[in-house]
DNA sequence: CTGCGACTTGAAGCGCACTTCAAGTCAAGG
DNA sequence: CCTTGACTTGAAGTGCGCTTCAAGTCGCAG
């Protein structure tokens, strides 16, 4: 503590993980401990801009196995690494859209008063908007 | 087939969905067979607009179980939806605005030279942008 | 009418991201 | 020094969304 060293439940309040959540996140490989008190994983402060771009990674889609694998990435990797984020910008591309579009289907209705809900024919033709199957016959 | 009916394996085809996945959405109460023809299941082709909305929703990031409530709501619980359908039209501005924050950093991750990638400032910087967990000291 | 292949079922299995548990260690306050 | 309670570990459990499997049924082409 005096040490400026955080401990697992120090770092756990700060980014709102539970502390299962990393010993997890350490098991994966995405964060290590700088050391020990004994048995007691010991943190630098550091750690915890890193668990924030973890967080941020997750919920922007990335699995545990990706973020693993990014922050590993060595030089010789980049070029791979800048393909597979390229990439990812594509997919963020599309499933943006995706939300935006689903988002105001559901903006119709939450106001929409049709009687099922789900036969009002403007929320179908926005659900339709959204992501359309093979609704032809 | 002549009958204007669908079989499961039309249905999944047309859908894109596994035959495994249609049983579990039926369980779960998502949709239903109109009839068997003997044990087999038979779909009118409304049923490709349903799993559409479905599907969708999956994409939006509802659960089965939300869907399943969804679709299943009575008249009387038309308020409660509605109320729901806000707070996820909420939710989705959220995530929408964190994905498309994650985009832009990813967006400079993709061409930034910087040797140890996670240690670029402008990439560290616009991550901080997306989420900020209590960094500070 | 027969055979086959696509369907049926229930139960078990899987991958992900954790959480929970049992049993044990040990730093630190009194 | 002794207690206490927060930490440690590995293993098992959880919830989600399906998939896979074994065993059985049966519609329909030949």
């Amino acid at each position: 503590m005096g040490s400026g060293l955080l401990d697992i439940a120090e770092v756990a309040a700060r980014t709102g993980l539970a502390p299962s959540a990393l010993r997890y996140y350490e098991k994966e490989g995405l964060v290590e401990p700088t050391g020990r008190n004994g048995l007691r994983r010991t943190y630098r402060p550091e750690v915890l801009e890193r668990l924030g771009l973890i967080t941020c990674a997750r919920a922007a889609g990335f699995t545990v196995r990706e973020i693993s694998r990014f922050l590993a990435a060595r030089p010789e990797d980049n070029e791979r690494m800048r393909a597979g984020m390229a990439a990812k910008v594509h997919d963020l591309d599309e499933k943006i859209d995706q939300l935006v579009r689903m988002r105001e289907s559901l903006r119709h209705a939450a106001t929409c008063t049709h009687e099922p809900l789900v036969e009002c024919p403007d929320f179908r033709r926005a659900v339709r908007n959204v992501y359309a199957p093979e609704t032809a016959a």
